[in-house]
RNA sequence: GGGCUCGUAGAUCAGUGGUAGAUCAUCCCCCUGGCACGGGGAAGGCCGCGGGUUCAAAUCCCGCCGAGUCCA
C-alpha cells in the first residue's frame, strides 16, 4: 500500500495548499483545501448538502450540463467524439452492454494496438448498468441508464514506438487540475471539495484513483490506469494480487452526467432532476395527486433519505421507519405516499434504458443483449400496470427516444408493441397454467409447493407473486421461500464448463515473415508463383478409418493467391506445382500473419512453385460473398435498420445470413428482399475495396460496417458493394452483375430475434431453381397433371383421401355389426347363463375392436382373433359378467408367443406366432370357463 | 451458448402403454312473440415430423422441426 500512497502526492495538491487527511469515521485518506476539515465528505461520514440548496450557480438540464462539460474540455484541447452504442458487443465480445466510457476503447486502444479516435478526447457515453435495476427509483440516486461524461488521454512510455500512440499527453496533475477548474467555472466552492484516495482494480488492470466528492455527492472518479497483473509486481492492491507498471498508461475519468445535473438543481432525488417532464406526465396519467402537506412529507422524506448511507433497496426499507419517525408520520402512510412515486421514477428510467437499447438497434430475444432488453421491457410493463399508468409503453419509450435524438423511432415503437403483445400472451398462458394448477391443489386443500413455483418461473417465466395472486383468488396458499432465486439457480447446475482452450498447436510459424496476400491485390487472378519458405510434416487422423493417419504437409510461401478460411468464406483449394511434383491444396488457414497451405505432397523447402487456385470453387465463394452483402443490404431496406448480421456462412452451393429481427419473415418480405437484391445485381454496381484508418472508417460509415465482426489493426479493409459498405476480409467480384442472379431458398427462425436467410447465387442459383422445378415436375407427373395444377390437385387428393379414410372406418363398423349379428363361423359357448362368442376374422385391430363391441352390445362376451402380420386378439366383456378380459387376453397371447392386457371389460393383445392362432382360439372356451370359476 | 417446459378438434386444454376426450366456438333441432339463457344433436383429429422399443405408442426412448421460458 505504501508504494501506492506515493502516487497521490501530486504537485498540484502541493502548490494549491491541499492537506492530506484521514477520515476518522471510515479511515479513508483524502485531500482537501480546507485544513480544518475532518471527515472525508462521503456518506455516511457526511450527508448531502445540496438538496434545496443547489451546489452550482445555475440549474442545468441534462443537455445543458452535457454541453457545458464537453465544451469545457474542448476548450482544454480535447477533441469531442461521438458516443458509442450501448450495445458494447458490437465491437467487443467480452461484454454485452457499455457500462463506462472506457469500454469504448477496450481492449485494442488501451493495450496500444489501435490508436484512439483522438488524443486526448472527451465524450459523454450512454451506459446501462443492469446490476442497479432493483435500486432504480428507490434509492433516490441510482439510475440504470446514465451518461458517463469523460475525458481520456492515452499515454505510452517515452521512447517506446511499438504502440499505436507515443509519449505522454498528460497524466495526474492535469487531470485533477481540469476537474477543479470545471467545478470552479460552474460555481462550486472548491474549499468544500474532497479527493479520496481509492485505488481502482478491474479486469486485470489497476491504478491509483481519486473519488471527487462535493456536498456529500460523488461527482467523478479519476482513474489512472497504469498497472497490470503481475505475480512479481511491486504493488499489492486490495484484491490481494500484485501488479506492476504497464508500458501504456491511460487517463480514465468518469463524471456522472445525472449527478452533476442533480447537484445543479438540488431536487430531493436525481429522478426529479433528470426525468422531470416525464414524471409530470406519469403522475398525471396514474392519477397521483398530493395535498400540499403530503407533498411536503414526500419531499422531506426524500431529503432525509439522501442523508443516509443507502446503497440498495434493503437500506431503503430499513430506513423507512426512521424517516417516518423523524417526520412524525405513520410508516404505513409514508410507504403509501412514496411507493407509487418510486414506481414512477423507475418507469421513467426503464423507458430511457429501453430507448437507448432499441435506439442502438438491439432486438429483443432470448439471448444476449436481446434478453436484457426483454427483461427491462417486461419489468417496465409490470411497473406501469402496478402503479396504474395506462399509457402505451411504446409512447413512453418514444418520449425518451425523441429526447435522446434517435431517428429509428418508428422501429422502436414497433418493437415495443410486438414485445408487449408477446408478453401479454406469455402472461395469459401463465395465468391459465396457474389456474389449473391452483384448482388441482385446491381440491386437496394443499398449498402450492415451492418446487412448483420454481418450475413455473424457470420454465414458464411466471413470477411467484403472480402465482400467489391467482392462487389466492381460489383460496390456495402459496408461500414463496426466501431463497427462491437460489432454488432457481440451483436448477441450472453448478459451474459452467471451462471452455476448452483451443489447443492451437504452436507449429512454430511465428518466426516466419508475414505472407504477402496477393488475393487482395487482384481478386480475379488465380495463378501465381511463389517460393516455399517452410514445410512442416503433419500426421493427420484419417477421417475414414479409426486409428489410421496420413501424412500431410503445411506449406508456407512468401506470397499467395490462396484465400484462407475466414469471415464465413471457406478456404480455397488448388495446386502448388514444381517441375517435379504437384501438391494438392485441401485447406488454407491464417496463423497470425502467415498463410498455411495444407497439401498432400511436399513441394520442397526453397523450391519455386506455381500456384493455381481452383477457379470454379473460388468464383462460387466470391459470388456468394458479394451476394451476402447485397442480401444484407436488401434485408435492411425491407425489414428495417435494426437488421444486423448475426452470423454468415458461404459455400459453393449456397450461403446463409443470420440477421437480427423481431418477428419471422413472411413470404411477401422474402419476395421483396429477393427482388431488391436482384435489382442491385441488374444495375451492375461496382464493388470496390478500400483500406482506411479504423477511426476514419468508423466516423465516415458508422459501426454498421462491423457486420461480420471487428477486425484488428489500425487499417481496416472496407468493401463497397453498390450502396453497401462493410469491413470485410473476403474476396469479392468487381461488379454486382457478375453475381448473375440471387435466389432466396428459404428463411427460418434460428432463435428468438434471429432469422436465417438462405440463398444461392450465380450457377448455384440456377441449379437450385432447377432442383426445385424438378421436384415440382416429378410431383406433377405422379399426380398426372401439369405443374400449374399441382396445388389444386394435391388439395383435392388430400381431401379425398381423408374422406375415404372416414368412409372406410364407417364400412368397417358396418362390417363388424354384420359379422357380429350374422354369426359367420363364430363359435358360441355357454358360460353359466351368459354366452360367449369366439370368432376368427382376419382384419386389423380396429375391425376386431368394432366386432367385439358389437357383440358386447348384444350382451355377449367376445373373443375375436386375427392373423394379419402376427396374431392379434380382442376380448370384450359386457357388464355383469364375471370374466376378466385382461386375464383372458393374457393367456391367449402367451399361446402365440406374446402378451397383452387391458381393463377387465375390454382388452387386447397378440403375439408373433400367427400359425398358432387357431390352437389358441380352440382353447378359448376352456380359458373362459377357468376365468369364471375364479 | 447451456438448462427446463410444451406441440392432441378452429381456440383453450385433459388424457403417463390397452376403444382419442372435455369446455368454448361452429352447424342443425327444441324452448321463446323476439333476444339472452337453457335443452337435444351433429360436424370437426397424419395426437408436430422421422426413427426405435413393445403383442400394442398420443403416452416410453432417440433425432429433427416449431413454440415458450430461465440463466450466462
Amino acid at each position: 500500500m505504501s508504494k501506492l500512497e506515493e502516487e497521490y502526492r501530486l504537485d498540484y495538491f502541493e502548490e494549491n495548499g491541499f492537506h492530506r487527511m484521514e477520515c476518522p469515521e471510515c479511515g479513508d485518506a483524502f485531500w482537501t483545501r480546507d485544513g480544518d476539515r475532518e471527515t472525508c465528505g462521503e456518506p455516511p461520514c457526511d450527508s448531502y448538502g445540496f438538496i434545496d440548496d443547489p451546489g452550482f450557480d445555475e440549474p442545468h438540464t441534462l443537455a445543458e450540463m452535457r454541453e457545458a462539460f464537453l465544451s469545457f474540455f474542448e476548450g482544454q484541447g480535447h477533441e469531442r467524439v461521438d458516443p458509442y452504442p450501448v450495445a458494447a458487443n458490437r465491437w467487443r465480445d467480452d461484454v454485452l452492454l457499455t457500462q463506462a466510457s472506457i469500454y469504448d476503447f477496450q481492449p485494442l486502444v488501451t493495450s496500444g494496438e489501435t490508436p484512439p479516435p483522438a488524443n486526448p478526447l472527451t465524450v459523454s457515453q450512454p451506459c446501462i448498468r443492469m446490476q442497479d435495476i432493483d435500486n432504480v427509483g428507490k434509492t433516490g440516486r441510482h439510475t440504470m441508464a446514465f451518461e458517463m461524461m469523460a475525458h481520456h488521454a492515452f499515454n505510452a512510455r517515452e521512447g517506446l514506438t511499438e504502440y499505436a500512440y507515443e509519449g505522454e499527453v498528460y497524466w495526474k496533475e492535469e487531470t485533477v487540475g481540469h476537474c477543479e477548474q470545471l467545478l470552479d467555472e460552474l460555481g462550486a466552492d472548491l474549499e468544500g471539495v474532497t479527493y479520496i484516495e481509492d485505488p481502482w482494480v478491474g479486469g486485470g488492470n489497476a491504478g491509483p484513483a481519486i473519488e471527487v466528492i462535493y456536498r456529500g455527492l460523488e461527482l467523478a472518479t479519476l482513474v489512472f490506469m497504469s498497472l497490470e497483473r503481475d505475480p512479481d509486481g511491486e504493488y499489492e492492491l486490495k484484491d490481494g494480487n500484485s501488479y506492476s507498471q504497464m508500458d501504456t498508461y491511460v487517463v480514465d475519468t468518469g463524471y456522472g452526467l445525472e449527478r452533476w445535473t442533480w447537484l445543479s438543481q438540488g431536487t430531493p432525488t436525481v429522478y426529479e432532476a433528470v426525468y422531470s417532464e416525464m414524471i409530470d406526465v406519469l403522475t398525471e396519467n396514474a392519477g397521483i395527486e398530493h395535498t400540499e402537506e403530503e407533498a411536503a412529507v414526500v419531499h422531506d422524506a426524500a431529503r432525509l433519505a439522501g442523508n443516509l448511507d443507502i446503497d440498495d433497496v434493503d437500506d431503503v426499507e430499513a430506513a423507512r421507519a426512521d424517516i417516518a419517525e423523524q417526520l412524525g408520520v405513520d410508516v404505513g402512510r409514508l410507504r403509501d405516499l412514496v411507493e407509487p412515486l418510486e414506481s414512477i421514477y423507475a418507469i421513467a428510467d426503464h423507458s430511457r434504458t429501453l430507448a437507448y437499447m432499441l435506439g442502438d438497434e438491439i432486438v429483443p430475444s432470448n439471448v444476449g443483449t436481446g434478453y436484457l432488453a426483454r427483461m427491462v421491457l417486461r419489468r417496465l410493463k409490470r411497473l406501469a400496470d402496478g402503479v396504474g399508468v395506462d399509457a402505451p409503453l411504446d409512447e413512453l419509450v418514444d418520449m425518451q427516444a425523441e429526447r435522446l435524438g434517435y431517428e429509428n423511432r418508428d422501429t422502436i415503437r414497433e418493437v415495443v408493441r410486438t414485445e408487449v403483445e408477446r408478453y401479454r400472451e406469455t402472461l395469459a398462458r401463465g395465468e391459465r397454467r396457474v389456474q389449473t394448477l391452483a384448482e388441482e391443489y385446491a381440491r386437496d386443500g394443499d398449498p402450492i409447493p415451492a418446487d412448483e413455483l420454481v418450475e413455473l418461473y424457470d420454465s414458464h417465466g411466471i413470477q411467484p407473486d403472480m402465482v400467489a395472486d391467482i392462487a389466492g383468488e381460489r383460496g390456495v396458499d402459496v408461500t414463496v421461500p426466501d431463497n427462491f432465486y437460489a432454488l432457481v439457480a440451483g436448477r441450472h447446475g453448478g459451474q459452467q464448463d471451462e471452455d476448452t482452450a483451443d489447443e492451437h498447436t504452436e507449429r512454430g510459424f511465428d518466426e516466419l515473415p508475414e505472407t504477402d496476400r496477393l488475393y487482395y491485390e487482384d481478386q480475379d487472378r488465380m495463378e501465381f508463383e511463389a517460393m516455399v519458405l517452410d514445410v512442416v510434416e503433419q500426421e493427420v487422423e484419417n477421417g475414414g478409418k479409426e486409428g489410421e493417419s496420413e501424412t500431410a504437409y503445411d506449406v508456407v510461401l512468401d506470397q499467395t493467391m490462396f484465400y484462407p478460411q475466414g469471415g464465413g468464406q471457406p478456404a480455397d483449394h488448388g495446386t502448388l506445382s514444381t517441375d517435379d511434383v504437384t501438391a494438392n491444396v485441401s485447406d488454407v488457414q491464417l496463423v497470425g500473419d502467415v498463410v498455411v497451405h495444407r497439401t498432400d505432397t511436399d513441394p520442397g523447402t526453397g523450391e519455386f512453385v506455381r500456384g493455381a487456385v481452383d477457379r470454379e470453387r473460388r468464383l462460387r465463394h466470391m459470388r456468394h460473398h458479394t451476394a451476402t452483402h447485397i442480401v444484407g443490404h436488401a434485408a435492411r431496406q425491407v425489414l428495417g435498420d435494426h437488421i444486423r448480421q448475426a452470423g454468415a456462412q458461404k459455400s459453393t452451393d449456397s450461403a446463409r445470413l443470420d440477421v437480427t429481427h423481431y418477428e419471422s419473415v413472411d413470404r411477401e418480405e422474402i419476395t421483396e428482399i429477393e427482388r431488391r437484391a436482384n435489382e442491385l445485381v441488374m444495375t451492375d454496381e461496382p464493388v470496390t475495396q478500400e483500406w482506411l484508418d479504423r477511426n476514419e472508417a468508423e466516423s465516415r460509415h458508422g459501426f454498421d460496417i462491423y457486420q461480420g465482426g471487428i477486425p484488428e489493426g489500425e487499417q481496416i479493409r472496407l468493401i463497397h458493394a453498390g450502396p453497401d459498405t462493410q469491413a470485410c476480409g473476403g474476396t469479392h467480384l468487381s461488379y454486382t452483375g457478375e453475381i448473375g442472379t440471387i435466389t432466396l431458398l428459404g428463411t427460418e427462425r434460428v432463435q428468438d430475434g434471429v432469422v436465417r436467410l438462405t440463398y444461392a447465387a450465380g450457377g448455384a442459383a440456377v441449379e437450385a431453381v432447377q432442383r426445385t422445378e424438378g421436384h415440382l415436375r416429378e410431383t406433377a407427373d405422379v399426380l398426372d397433371v401439369s405443374p400449374p395444377d399441382v396445388p389444386e390437385t394435391a388439395e383435392r387428393f388430400f381431401e379425398e383421401w381423408k374422406a375415404r379414410g372416414k368412409r372406410i372406418d364407417q364400412l368397417k363398423e358396418e362390417l363388424a355389426q354384420a359379422r357380429a349379428g350374422g354369426g359367420d363361423g363364430g363359435e358360441e359357448i355357454d358360460l353359466n347363463g351368459a354366452s360367449a362368442v369366439v370368432q376368427r376374422l382376419d382384419g386389423d385391430m380396429e375391425q376386431l375392436r368394432a366386432t367385439a363391441n358389437a357383440l358386447v352390445e348384444d350382451g355377449k362376451v367376445a373373443v375375436v382373433g386375427s392373423d394379419t402380420d402376427g396374431a392379434q386378439f380382442v376380448v370384450a366383456v359386457p357388464d355383469g359378467v364375471a370374466v376378466d378380459a385382461g386375464d383372458v387376453v393374457g393367456k391367449l397371447a402367451r399361446r402365440v408367443g406374446g402378451g397383452g392386457g387391458g381393463p377387465p371389460d375390454f382388452a387386447q393383445g397378440g403375439g408373433p406366432d400367427g400359425e398358432r392362432l387357431e390352437d389358441a382360439l380352440a382353447d378359448a372356451a376352456e380359458i373362459l370357463r377357468e376365468g369364471l370359476e375364479n
